[in-house]
DNA sequence: TAGTAGTGACTAACATTTGCCCACAAATG
């Protein structure tokens, strides 16, 4: 069993007993350790021969022995005899909008409809309206929301289709009269690499206007909500967009509130509690009854809860309250400490635009400095270069460096196959000759760990490789990457001094966030690389930054925000290090 | 159920909005 099955299952688990109405608590603990392990970074069958389980927060004796079960058997009994009471099938029915665990269990009760297929039956039969609770009109909001599951599903949606989507509706909604303010909130704003709808704020006196605007978009399909402070559209796509509106003034509360993430808020206003106020949306209220605090902006926000101004891609209830407290938050890398980018594509192979149209691009984005990195030969669907084309290509790259002059430097690279015996696609004398050498795995993907694991440590101790590209090769938001020892992977990439990359493409973001801070935390240089094919793929390098501060990570753990001298004196070093020790 | 204090018992997750039916469930961060 894998990190994500015994996810599945405490997930599972949640709801069945959220459905048999169990104590919020012991539901809260089982989501709480799915939650947990999900964001774990290690393989939990290795925490697990450690005897270390217990360690992973929100484990304790009785989830460990749970886990140990799964682990051991693949089977777990307390689950098995939960679902002979609470059919596994009922989960499904919680997918549709509108519908909770207690009116799933009344529908369960009363009905004994136990499958998604079923209540669609019933539903549309009009068997649903007479249960105590429900009416015609609920029956038919049920309807719809079966419908639109059926056509889009819930799969949550990546980053990067997403931000243009948010921006695009901001624009329109910043122009309505009375606008004074106007941002993107949630998940999308934290930046986490898929997001399940769009939460957008904004700031005005009256909110009417706004709301007209926000429902008549050609781009909604169906208001689904609308009161005076908040409306929730679904757009043709099917994804969900939320709006929030506020007086100016109750900015600041406002925009922390529908950043989150909802753990992150709940802990602020446990905080708020202990400083005597409650906290909310609107304002801080002391609980003696005095008149209420407002903030017009998120700093005033976190100075009166006593804390650092906590960056939006930090809050995710991941240490960052207690660090603030403690005065022990890092110093984020920004997008503007980014001088260079390792790692993109030309014409050579599978890119769109020749060397110096690469090079100009990235020098009107202010950068210092490129790493032009085409495939190597034997991937051979991405046109990958022989040796003859590379050493043609070396001269080509050249002519660009004295064409462009002294401020912008053009390094010759290469991204290289690790095959799928593990051996690299270039001899280490041709490696020799290049400025900077990215290995990557792009096939055989799927073997076993032990496997996988020895072509890519294989890789970062060749003294030639400098930088391992999209570590575990996953495509969001389906196929998952190499089955990766990551231990071993920071632990050999910090000894070596070899790069990791993370890969800015909102299809990769890969290392992602957990791995990213695991890494940093053992040493281990990170990269932000775009992997461009075209010019307008330099866009791309903002998810790469926010994946790498939410690892945490501070501009001096980032190599690209070094100037481009000290960075190729690093690669020098260290290939020479590297070899001395071999 | 986890964590803590102490080896069995107690506490622990905030605060709101909306729709629809007529007091509450569901949804949002």
């Amino acid at each position: 069993m894998r990190n994500r099955d015994v996810v599945d299952i405490f997930n599972k688990v949640a709801d069945m007993l959220a459905i048999r109405g169990d104590q919020i608590h012991r539901i809260l603990a089982y989501r709480k350790a799915a939650e947990s392990i999900e964001s774990l970074g290690r393989d939990i069958n290795v925490v697990y021969a450690e005897g270390k389980l217990t360690e992973i927060p929100g484990i304790g004796d009785t989830l460990a022995a749970k886990i140990e079960e799964m682990l051991t058997t693949g089977r777990l009994e307390f689950y098995e005899k939960l679902a002979k009471e609470i059919p596994p099938s009922l989960v499904d029915l919680l997918r549709v909008e509108g519908l909770g665990p207690k009116r799933v269990k009344q529908i369960y009760e009363t009905l004994n409809i136990t499958t998604l297929e079923e209540l669609t039956v019933a539903a549309r039969e009009g068997r649903l309206r007479d249960l105590p609770g429900m009416g015609a009109k609920s029956e038919a909001k049920l309807v719809a929301s079966i419908d639109a599951l059926s056509r889009h599903g819930d799969a949550r949606t990546s980053v990067g289709m997403a931000w243009p989507i948010a921006q695009q509706i901001l624009q329109t909604l910043k122009v309505v009269p009375g606008v004074t303010n106007s941002a993107v909130g949630g998940s999308l704003r934290r930046m986490r690499e898929t997001i399940g709808d769009i939460d957008l704020l904004v700031a005005a006196d009256s909110p009417d206007a706004v709301m007209d605007r926000f429902g008549s978009l050609d781009m909604v399909e169906t208001v689904v909500a609308r009161g005076p402070t908040r409306s929730r559209v679904t757009l043709l796509n099917g994804l969900g967009v939320d709006l929030r509106v506020l007086p100016a003034e109750r900015w600041g509360t406002l925009l922390c509130y529908f950043t989150g993430s909802k753990d992150h808020n709940v802990k602020l206003r446990e905080l708020a509690l202990k400083k005597g106020f409650s906290l909310n949306e609107h304002a801080f209220t002391p609980l003696d009854g005095t008149s209420e605090i407002l903030c017009a902006s998120e700093e005033e926000v976190y100075k009166r809860l006593g804390l650092e101004f906590i960056p939006p891609r930090l809050r995710e209830d991941r240490g960052e309250i207690e660090a603030a407290l403690a005065g022990n938050l890092p110093t984020l890398v920004e997008e503007a400490d980014i001088l260079t980018d390792l790692h993109m594509h030309t014409t050579w192979s599978d890119g769109k635009l020749s060397v110096m149209d690469m090079a100009r691009a990235a020098r009107d984005r202010g950068l210092r400095g490129i790493a032009i990195t085409d495939h190597s030969v034997s991937l051979g669907v991405a046109n990958g270069l022989s040796v003859e084309s590379l050493r043609q290509q070396a001269i080509e790259i050249e002519a660009a460096n004295s064409a462009l002059g002294p401020d912008f430097r053009v390094l010759h690279g290469t991204e290289m196959e690790i095959r799928a015996d593990g051996s690299l696609d270039y001899p280490d004398d041709v490696l020799a000759e290049l400025d900077f050498v990215i290995a990557s795995l792009h096939s055989a993907l799927g073997q076993s760990r032990e496997q996988v694991t020895r072509r890519l440590l294989n890789a970062i101790n060749n003294p030639h490789v400098d930088m391992i590209a999209h570590p575990t090769g996953r495509l969001l938001p389906d196929r998952a990457g190499a089955d990766l020892d990551m231990d071993a992977v920071f632990s050999a990439a910090a000894a070596s001094g070899t790069i990791l990359e993370i890969n800015a493409n909102p299809a990769r973001l890969d290392l992602n966030d957990v791995h990213a801070r695991m890494a940093i935390h053992q040493g281990v240089k990170i990269a932000v690389n775009t992997d461009a094919h075209h010019s307008d793929d330099f866009e791309l390098l903002q998810y790469g930054v926010a994946t790498a501060q939410r690892g945490w990570a501070a501009a001096n753990d980032i190599v690209n925000t070094w100037p481009i001298e000290k960075l190729v004196q690093h690669v020098n070093e260290v290939s020479t290090k590297v070899r001395d020790r071999g």
